[in-house]
DNA sequence: AAGCCTGCCAACCGCTCCCTG
DNA sequence: ACAGGGAGCGGTTGGCAGGCT
């Protein structure tokens, strides 16, 4: 990558550095920082340096090594490129889908997922990122695969719940929903998903913790994976069943939110429990959510997404797939009337639900499983401490601080929502496949064929 | 062959947060 | 309590390479 070095622009871009300027002649830079592409010779004097002093102080850099570089360019320098355990080359199919996860539910976070995946930098994954947003974009198709979308829709909704709900224990949930994934790794059935990371050397920040033999949050990033990553877990799955018949948050400021549940016959009484649903059974249901994957008895579609304040790329898109369905809509209930009776008759026995459902949660809000997962939070969160750099937030508790506009936006959606073409696709298929293990885990080309239908990426604005 | 387009990637820039004096 | 500096993060820019027309 030959990049011209701009010697004659050198705005203070970082904390005074030109203040340092030196005037030892350099060949390229008088007088200047130098910028632009660097060469090997100044890798090596920053390799040096840091085998020497340390990662940090990086404004000394300049001082002491003869780098005429400011500490900034050092830094980034050193983070991305020079720094031992980096990964370089394509990202594999596996990282690709830890970063379709993550940013589901994080958004444009891209140190944080950095940090999930190791030896990867913030840089490439947001390149990664952005270069695939751009290619679906184009392509007319949507960032997110439907399954990961559900979650990360039903990963907010929760935490939206607990704020309101259990304003102190948000992290809470988090740590219910890490308790319930030991048994989903430890499922054989699920063995040939084995995160493909977590056998790797530098793995501390993985995404799954392997040596605990425990999902949990080996750091304050840790999150739970959709249904279609191929680490075999699926928070959706799992609180859903933890719900029963009730596949929404009952009394949550939610409670006119378009969670439209389509039910299939009732057949739990006499139906052998899937491996994901028995996960789901040791856990007292505390959470209600949904995805339209690998559900027995109800098949929840969620299309209200919340976001986290600041995914800025993560709040747009959600917002506009949310104002694409809400169009959608109208115009679907128009052609199919039946549909349309059907959501609008199991909205109001939701509504009956929903006030049932509250009560329960209520009763649950404060039982131990609370306090004690507050406590092992602390400790995770503690274990993540960073240097002397001290984490500025949980990210449970970034994720809870939303936008009051967007909230009364969302709060304003119509009560009945389409199904989209996808999942009336799914729904059709899912009454033959209710008995089938892996109901949830479709062929990749079914997968992309279906990302293509009935989401409304396509009205996103361009991000050029 | 030339021009255009797109993907990829490194680096820059502005901002924010936290620490320290 | 406050200001300044260090560090980190996310957004953006711009050059190169390769494919396509």
């Amino acid at each position: 990558m030959a990049r011209t070095v701009s010697n004659n622009d050198s705005t203070n871009d970082e904390t005074g550095d030109d203040s340092n300027a030196t005037t030892k002649e350099d060949g390229e830079v008088k007088g200047r920082v130098r910028k632009g592409p660097w060469t090997p010779a100044e890798d090596a004097i920053l390799v040096e340096y840091v085998k020497k002093h340390g990662e940090g102080n990086w404004n000394s850099v300049h001082k002491n090594s003869g780098l005429f570089r400011c500490g900034k360019s050092c830094r980034l320098r050193w983070a991305n490129h020079l720094r031992p355990n980096l990964k370089k080359g394509a990202f594999s199919p596996e990282e690709e889908q830890i970063i379709i996860d993550l940013h589901s539910k994080l958004g444009n976070k891209w140190a944080r997922m950095a940090a999930q995946l190791p030896g990867r930098t913030d840089n490439e994954i947001k390149n990664f990122w952005n270069t695939r947003m751009k290619r679906r974009q184009r392509a007319g198709l949507p960032i997110y695969p439907p399954e990961v979308h559900a979650e990360a829709t039903a990963y907010h909704l929760q935490h939206r719940y607990m704020e309101h709900h259990q304003p102190h224990s948000s992290a809470s949930f988090a740590l219910l929903l890490s308790s319930c994934y030991p048994k989903k790794l430890n499922d054989p059935s699920q063995s040939s998903n084995a995160n493909p990371l977590q056998n790797q050397p530098d793995s501390a920040n993985c995404y799954i913790n392997q040596s605990q033999k425990h999902f949990k949050f080996s750091n304050e990033n840790a999150l739970p994976l959709s249904p279609l990553s191929p680490y075999g877990s699926s928070s959706s799955t799992l609180l859903n069943h933890s719900f029963g018949d009730h596949g929404f948050i009952a009394g949550s400021p939610y409670e006119s939110f378009p969670l439209v549940s389509v039910s299939t016959p009732d057949i739990s009484s006499n139906q052998t429990p899937t491996p994901a649903s028995s996960y789901a059974s040791g856990v007292d249901g505390l959470m209600g959510s949904s995805t339209m994957a690998n559900n027995n008895n109800n098949d929840y579609y969620e299309v209200a997404p919340l976001s986290p304040p600041g995914n800025s790329g993560l709040l747009d898109a959600l917002v506009m797939e949310a104002q694409g369905l809400s169009h959608n809509d109208k115009s679907k209930n128009e052609e199919d009337p039946t549909l349309a009776g059907k959501l609008s008759c199991k909205r109001k026995n939701m509504e009956y639900e929903e006030e049932a459902m509250m009560s329960a949660m209520k009763k649950n809000s404060g039982n131990s499983t609370t306090t004690e997962n507050q406590r092992d939070d602390d400790n995770s969160s503690s274990q993540f401490s960073k240097g002397k750099k001290v984490m500025r937030e949980d990210p449970m508790e970034e994720m809870n601080s939303m936008d009051d506009d967007l909230f009364s936006l969302l709060n304003q959606f119509p009560l009945e929502m389409p199904m989209p073409e996808w999942y009336r696709r799914g729904e059709n298929q899912s009454l033959g496949l209710e008995n089938q293990p892996n109901a949830s885990a479709p062929d990749p080309a079914d997968q992309e064929y279906a990302w293509t239908l009935g989401t409304c990426w396509n009205n996103m604005p361009s991000i050029c």
